[in-house]
DNA sequence: ACCCTATTTCGAAAAATATGGAAATATGAT
DNA sequence: ATCATATTTCCATATTTTTCGAAATAGGGT
């Protein structure tokens, strides 16, 4: 992964309501949500979450497909644990990182 | 690890030159880098750098020591492997996430 | 064609972030 | 005390982000 992605999806995780979003669509599980259903959850604006869900689908951590007139939103599991994995690259790279997440030691 | 608190060392990595700063700080090990060091690496002002220093420190994500007059920086292993736990809490909280990093199947 | 619901785009304003030069502060050396 | 180096703080500016109402678009149903 490169920095500048990584870079990219960290930031959009990096704002509360965002964060709480794909949490949301983390529990959700595979199923995945409605935006109408998300917005009920989180109670903004429905122009706001838009611009929110778009920066997280743009970054790559959630993915969305039409049925119909509503729109089904998921956390993008792969692209989650690619994001964690760069983490814990970098934090195991070259330095002693004992508690680290399961990454054996190189 | 409060959302918020989540949030804010999300947002605080995801910006390309923090990620690089704070990367450059975890290979540096446990020795730490003073700050001086750090510019030569990244060829910005001093003063962007000292702030963007503050802001992972601000965060948690990297601690400082003073040794005479130069500072050094050190990346907190354990701030980030708190980070990185909480990410993939997240993501496996309720959901099927077969390639988690290092997360039992609860 | 018209209507209804779902969601996005437009447009605009407030707030936050990023950047860096210049001045200030910190610590030690002479 | 003076100087020199290291780093931060002050200040200002350009850019980006956040927010959200209003209008537009998308996708059926009648």
């Amino acid at each position: 992964m490169k920095l500048e992605k990584a870079a990219s999806q960290l930031e959009a995780l990096g704002n509360p309501t965002r964060l709480q979003l794909y949490r949301i669509l983390v529990r959700a599980g595979e199923g995945g949500l409605p935006v109408g259903s998300i917005q009920g959850k989180l109670d903004i604006p429905s122009s706001t979450l838009s611009h929110h869900l778009k920066r997280l689908v743009d970054t790559g951590l959630v993915t969305q497909e039409r049925q119909a007139t509503t729109l089904i939103c998921r956390a993008n599991y792969p692209g989650m644990n690619a994001l964690i994995g760069y983490l814990a690259d970098e934090c195991c790279a070259d330095a002693s990182c004992a508690p680290a997440v399961g990454k054996a030691m190189a």
